[in-house]
DNA sequence: TATCGTATAATTGTATACAATTATTTTGCT
DNA sequence: AGCAAAATAATTGTATACAATTATACGATA
């Protein structure tokens, strides 16, 4: 499991090379099977090996390379159905955390959400891309804060960081923010009217269109087939 | 998310720490908040710092010890909140796996789980326990094998080996067995007669059981609260 | 006594050194 | 030339060394 950034300090050097080999492969500057050698990585940050063999096991937990013990690091890499894959997994963990949302969600979490719906809202009419991305991400954050689970936020929280990175290689969706509000807009209600099958039946169905706005928008031209 | 045993390798220095602190956490030999110290635990174990610190790092990544940037590790312990949890998630991906799995299985596996019923079916009518608890291993296995998605088999084997550890905490299962081996035969029944509905309920509340019967079992007991 | 500041020790972060294993090249033979 | 074996290089695994940071102990001062 991986993997949280309040955790994973990105000052260190350990953290920077950590990050650093992880949007590699996740943007897919590395291709599959490309073999990662400690010394070259070290050297091209600048860094020695001790911490980036340190990375080289988080990255190997994640499952993005796999480590054959007196060989090497091998890139796994994710393919057009491990994207699909994590969608699908994901309306399932979103749908466990709204649900679990109803009864565990502070005043103030719920004042959050409802402000950052009408926030949303309000840019979406002038088209400000980049604060819709931002109030976006920020709305599952809060969700996943909410759901008063460590163990599902940890999870979420790890693959949306996952699907985000991924995102970036797709274009830019621009009606899509209009369609994805309402969904928060509809998760939220249910979950302000204590609602739970509502509530998690909206956010399995948020994460599924979200999924097949990727695929319109050429997730498949994006990443290899097998 | 972590770990596949193929991938942490055993037999390295590196991998024999991990585990073994891991196991520690797992079954509650180490406390909340106790402080992992690289030395201590290098020299108990015999090895350097060096291992210890990879080790150190993955487990972070999992969530079990959270490391403080030049402080120190600390365990995350898992409470009976977190095993609950676990297993709520755990019934929606396995019943994911089951769904998947009705389009995704070979006639081996599906041959081999069939096996497994008829297998525990005998065991259990001998009383046979050991046996018992690895076919009900190796059913999960099976499943997993065959839903088709790396990612999903990966995420899905973490929980379990999670939970496996934390069941030896709890009493063994007598009784539940039978129900068990009668639960995974609806499982294999609705996959096999194509039914993916059918299959997804029927491992959703399989897992549901399962947690039914450890909370009967006094896992209340066994795991502080908060 | 209480508290602050400084010195000391303990601990982590990183780099380097050495050992073991694996990959590559060279060499010798047919 | 082609192959095998040996030598060499490259790479990983682990231990140690050193630097930086944090914790602890001690003592001076009010």
């Amino acid at each position: 499991m991986a993997i949280k950034d309040e955790v994973t300090d990105k000052y260190s050097l350990r953290g920077r090379v950590y990050n650093k080999i992880r949007e590699d492969i996740l943007e897919g500057r590395y291709k599959n099977n490309d073999e990662l050698k400690e010394l070259a990585i070290g050297e091209e940050l600048g860094v020695s090996r001790t911490p980036v063999r340190e990375a080289f096991r988080q990255l190997e937990l994640e499952g993005l390379i796999r480590i054959v013990p007196n060989k090497g690091a091998y890139v796994t890499g994710i393919t057009a159905k491990d994207v699909k894959d994590i969608y699908m997994i994901r309306s399932k963990l979103e749908g466990l955390a709204a649900r679990w949302a109803v009864s565990n969600i502070t005043e103030e979490q719920m004042s959050e959400m409802e402000e950052n719906i009408y926030l949303t809202e309000f840019h979406a009419s002038k088209g400000h891309l980049d604060q819709i991305a931002t109030l976006d991400n920020r709305f599952h954050e809060i969700l996943y804060e909410a759901c008063g689970s460590k163990m599902l936020e940890h999870q979420l929280r790890e693959y949306h960081e996952y699907v985000q990175k991924v995102r970036r290689k797709t274009l830019s969706e621009n009606k899509r923010s209009l369609a994805s509000t309402g969904e928060h807009k509809l998760i939220m209600e249910a979950i302000k009217s204590g609602d739970e099958n509502q509530a998690e039946k909206m956010a399995n169905k948020h994460i599924e269109n979200a999924y097949k706005n990727m695929v319109k928008n050429g997730l498949k031209e994006s990443y290899p087939e097998a």
